[in-house]
DNA sequence: TCTGGGGTCCTAGGACCC
DNA sequence: TCTGGGGTCCTAGGACCC
């Protein structure tokens, strides 16, 4: 190494305020508690306080499908997410099946309620969430359905308010009781106005940069407030386990345990180059994130980079049952990708063969298109390498998208009555100018594809005039090096 | 345990080009 | 033709997240 440059710029805790206008920021991570049961609840009363379980794939009197969201309750007696509904009911019997008269029958006062899962009534939930948000938020990264990054640096600081002993005390978590700060109240009011104006609680998590933030909404769920002043960030994260750090999953905390890794103060302390030779450049990097320096910026939502459905069969292999599989999941891809005005240019499938094995084939057209003839034909084609193969799951991806004719319109996905959505066709309203890729859709989905203006080869360089593709590109893959 | 569905990012190797 | 290096695109798989 011979750099003049000091390497990784490491800022020791509560050092670094002054100069670095970073340490400053005030980011909230907002975290809706068991998102999906709270749906529920909110329209459903009467299963207020009971053990929920919200069921994918599940149909009532059934135990087929898994876990999507189990409430407080139900996880005290084991429900977790992702466990098959036929285990879940073992932990947890369905109250409909019991019954006063079947001395077999669960114990009503033992037993939980059973719901399917129903995205759109979630998703207007959400919508109003959102709407909390945006006004709350100028900046905000919408990370899932139930989740948000928020910069509110501008709305509100660090600075720590007047005492107030009528106040309740501040979060466990917050450090020293007189750190009250006013971030913390703007974060309690994010929160409250959250639970009044959309009918859900959420845990909100404050701090400095956006790891950390993330880390403090879980620190205290449900319905927790985390507050993480700058300064105190390393010393907040230390103590946890490396599990707790956001990028940490089984895998990388069992390499991290062979290491002798064992706490976020430990990764902190790591040495980072071999970190990274154990796991890449994600190792130092997490191991930045443990010590509470993460310069990420809390960027909007990027446009989706791939859109796929799969599906779970009885293991199989015959032929047809694979390809009708298939071909519906196809159709369903292409139609997605058609209402949301969206273009692909790879097409793939997965097919999983037991127990867990994972294969995918992906084929990329010269041009991006349109076509959901193409999407069931190619898929169909990909899929003949497994003709003979045993699955239990298959599916179809597209990729490589592009959104050039739409405009921010479609973007929340929410957009329902968009059936004749050609109006925007060819409208060429975007101004993207010259040398930009045009694709011409005529009519619905012509797969022709042409190149206006320069080469494949000179177009990068003149791309002054390109489309908002390339910056929501850029932003969201650089974002974790900013 | 017989693991549901929809995503993101990263890495590694090969093809191809200059 | 060989050698070398750099860059990009594509594919496949892995890890992770919600």
């Amino acid at each position: 190494m011979t750099g003049g440059t000091p390497v990784a710029g490491e800022t020791l805790p509560g050092a670094g305020g002054g100069d670095d206008d970073a340490a400053d920021r005030v980011v909230c991570h907002v975290d809706m508690d068991c998102f999906y049961a709270s749906c529920e609840r909110l329209r459903h009363p009467d299963l207020a306080g009971e053990p929920v379980v919200v069921g994918m794939g599940y149909e009532p009197g059934e135990s087929i499908g898994a876990v999507a969201t189990a409430s407080y309750e139900a996880r005290e007696v084991g429900v977790e997410s992702a466990m098959p509904i036929s285990e879940a009911l073992e932990l947890l019997p369905r109250r409909a099946d019991a019954d006063p008269d079947d001395p077999d029958a669960p114990d009503p006062a033992e037993a939980g309620r059973y719901v399917p899962v129903d995205l759109d009534f979630y998703e207007d939930v959400a919508g109003e969430v959102k709407d909390v948000l945006r006004d709350c938020a100028d900046t905000r990264r919408e990370v899932s359905i139930d989740e948000a990054y928020l910069d509110v640096t501008d709305r509100t600081a660090w600075t720590v308010a007047g005492e107030d002993p009528a106040d309740p005390p501040p979060s466990a978590a917050a450090g020293p009781a007189e750190a009250r700060t006013l971030a913390e109240g703007y974060a309690r009011h994010v929160k409250d106005r959250i639970e009044r104006e959309a009918g859900v609680p959420a845990s909100v998590g404050v701090a400095p940069n956006m790891s950390a933030a993330k880390v403090a909404s879980d620190a205290d769920k449900p319905d927790g407030l985390v507050v993480v002043p700058p300064g105190s960030v390393a010393e907040f994260l230390a103590p946890l386990p490396t599990a707790d750090v956001h990028g940490v999953g089984p895998v990388t905390e069992e390499t991290l345990a062979d290491f002798g890794v064992e706490t976020a103060g430990d990764l902190a302390a790591a040495d980072r180059d071999r970190l990274a030779e154990a796991l890449g450049e994600r190792g130092p990097e997490l191991s930045r994130r443990a010590a509470g320096d993460d310069d990420r910026e809390v960027t909007p939502t990027g446009l989706p980079k791939s859109l796929s459905r799969e599906s779970a069969l009885p293991t199989t292999a015959d032929e047809g049952t694979k390809r009708e599989t298939v071909s519906a999941l196809a159709a369903d891809v292409a139609r997605r990708a058609r209402e949301r005005g969206c273009l692909y240019r790879t097409i793939g499938i997965k097919a999983v063969e037991p127990p867990f094995d994972v294969n995918t084939r992906a084929r990329s057209l010269p041009g991006p298109v349109d076509d959901p003839d193409l999407v069931e034909e190619v898929a169909l084609d990909l899929l003949a390498e497994f003709d003979e193969t045993r699955v239990r799951k298959l599916g179809v991806r597209v990729s490589n998208l592009d959104f050039a004719e739409t405009d921010q319109a479609t973007l929340g996905g929410f957009d329902a009555g968009d059936g004749r959505g050609d109006g925007d066709r060819g409208a060429g309203d975007d101004a993207r100018g010259s040398g930009a890729r045009t694709v011409a859709t005529d009519g619905d989905g012509g797969k022709l594809t042409d190149w206006v203006g320069g080469e494949p080869g000179s177009e990068d360089d003149s791309a002054a005039g390109d489309d908002e593709r390339r910056t929501a590109d850029g932003q969201a893959s650089l974002g974790d090096w900013s």
